[in-house]
DNA sequence: CATGAATGAGCTTTCATTCAT
DNA sequence: CATGAATGAAAGCTCATTCAT
């Protein structure tokens, strides 16, 4: 009771976050979210207009906390090559250690989606930005990403996307040992400067 | 009225998988599939004990698409290289054309794929086993693809699955030339024979 | 195969017998019915108008069942108090080892019933007089039972019913020794000649 | 509309008994009894988690109707004699009088029996207790019934069961004076006191 | 700020039955 | 004698959402 009226939008968004990787997305309806929670469905529409706007508010979250840990790792200071290597790890650290946030926001069926504000969407894209970066750096472009550049980001972010959302969907050879496998795939895009 | 009664079924299936494609998966319900379909729910039930058993249905065909362009591409009889990139070039093809049997297979809600039979499931997977092939006889170990093969196959997997799931999402920025996209994706993980 | 045509009505009374006991009503339902017999569920309607026209064909056959275990009991050539008990043992046990008969015959839902032909039903009632004789004889008026002799075999009738429905329901105390309730009940309405 | 909406729990209930009576079993379905009461059939889930969890409701109505007749009958002063008659007149009175209950408490189909809360279940079997008491106190034992007469309770209580159960179901001969078949029947279990 | 009561649409599935062959 | 294909009706139940309070 006492901290039960702290902020119920916040609590509403954590269960609905542990609910969705615990017992998956069909299992996230309003009534029963409400009752994880310990309200009524109808004062979850208090704070969000309809289910959609749950969503969007759970990628909201996802999308900033990915940010941020891209920040984190692209912040490092030393060689472009590393910061690369970075920024893939807090990728796949992101999707791995946060399922419900990467579920939300890249497996998410398409129907929620579409109805995501646009502008918010764009947002979300500049995450790619940081890789690109990253990249530019790395072959003598600092800070004026090129068209190649870009390209090469979206590849980057493809292999570790279809890492991630492998491993978390359980498909991924269980006898395979994880670390090495995302390793490898790292090195894949991280070619060694030649001497 | 029995129309064109040759096969319900084989309606079914394919009103299933364009309606999978075009209005998603909450919209495959059997009640509008029927509908769609011109026949009652019931009908659906003479031809699939339940849902689970369409989906599973679709599932099996896709792998079984999927699996006749492997075996095609792992075909050609020149390098292992070139048969690597007609894999990869197969899986993506296949991925990109056939949305709708990638969409269940690779991208359908875990509740669907948990049920689907462990050994036809198993049977997927060897799909795997060609690109491990290739790889192997890559690395001057024809036919018998070792421990590192498998873990290369399954980054090759995984960066292929990445790309084209991002794509049929529409997650791939539109100004990107897709097929520029998908070459250096692919030449990433063929490393160019040292000379 | 071989014996499979001998009378697929006789098997389809069977199996919804056996069914009818070992799964329960609900369970019997005409498709069903027809797998476990190994037939179409059209099949059936060849030998029944419908499901109601089964249920009565089951009850038929048992109450020529049970008419034909009271004609025996009620041969012995001794007293009429004997026969009477054996009477009453004779309607326990049947009552007892043929739970899908009487299942159909007493406890069936109204519904099947009411639709039972009217003239069937009276000839079941026939069976009644078999106790309203005994007791006329052992009350010194041998086939000439009087109402008063009837008005004795209903209630009769109604105690052992009761005692084979709250049996076969589940619905008696199970640490009662059932043969030792049964003999209690029949003894109840088997007067003791006074000597 | 709101109607009296001060109780619909209430009206389900009442209409649920009613529609048992007049329509039988099956008739009772969840969208019929919502059109009779003038609600949705959603709205009944809010007052019932289930179908089940209504037939429940009404056995548990039904015993406490019941037991709630049995104390009374139970309180009389008298002899141990017109208590036993006072219980089995009562008890006959409420299965007549109250075939819904009654219908619901003993007829009812086991699926729904076989759910019935165990703990329920034996607060049922306690009302067999006050003809258990009864009887112990005719035969010179009061308050401490033993084996003999908790097996006499049984045998009372399987004939006034049976009696009731062929009267609700119209298998008793019409011809025949309802209230001297009760009579006699209770008569039977009822020594007369030996001078 | 929060609720209780209610709803309409929809879900998957099962049923008894029919009809052309 | 038997089937395969099909159906309309109905079942129990859950969903997102609304509205008056």
């Amino acid at each position: 009771m006492a901290r039960s009226s702290t902020n119920l939008r916040y609590r509403i968004l954590n269960q609905a976050r542990q609910t969705l990787v615990s017992e998956g997305y069909r299992a996230l309806s309003m009534r029963r979210l409400a009752n994880s929670v310990g309200c009524t469905a109808t004062s979850i529409y208090l704070y969000f207009q309809n289910k959609d706007a749950l969503f969007h508010a759970l990628i909201d979250e996802g999308i900033g906390l990915l940010h941020q840990k891209l920040v984190q790792a692209g912040q490092s200071a030393g060689q472009a090559k590393d910061r690369l290597q970075d920024l893939a790890e807090a990728f796949l650290d992101f999707g791995l250690k946060n399922p419900e946030y990467y579920e939300v926001m890249f497996l998410l069926h398409p129907e929620h989606m579409e109805r995501y504000p646009a502008e918010k969407y764009r947002k979300a894209r500049e995450n790619l930005e940081f890789f690109a970066q990253a990249l530019a750096e790395d072959a003598g472009r600092p800070q004026n990403p090129t068209k190649e550049d870009r390209l090469q980001a979206n590849v980057v972010w493809a292999s570790l996307h279809g890492a991630v959302s492998l491993l978390l969907a359980g498909r991924v050879d269980v006898r395979l040992d994880q670390k090495l496998f995302l390793n490898t795939l790292v090195k894949q895009f991280i070619q060694p400067t030649s001497p």
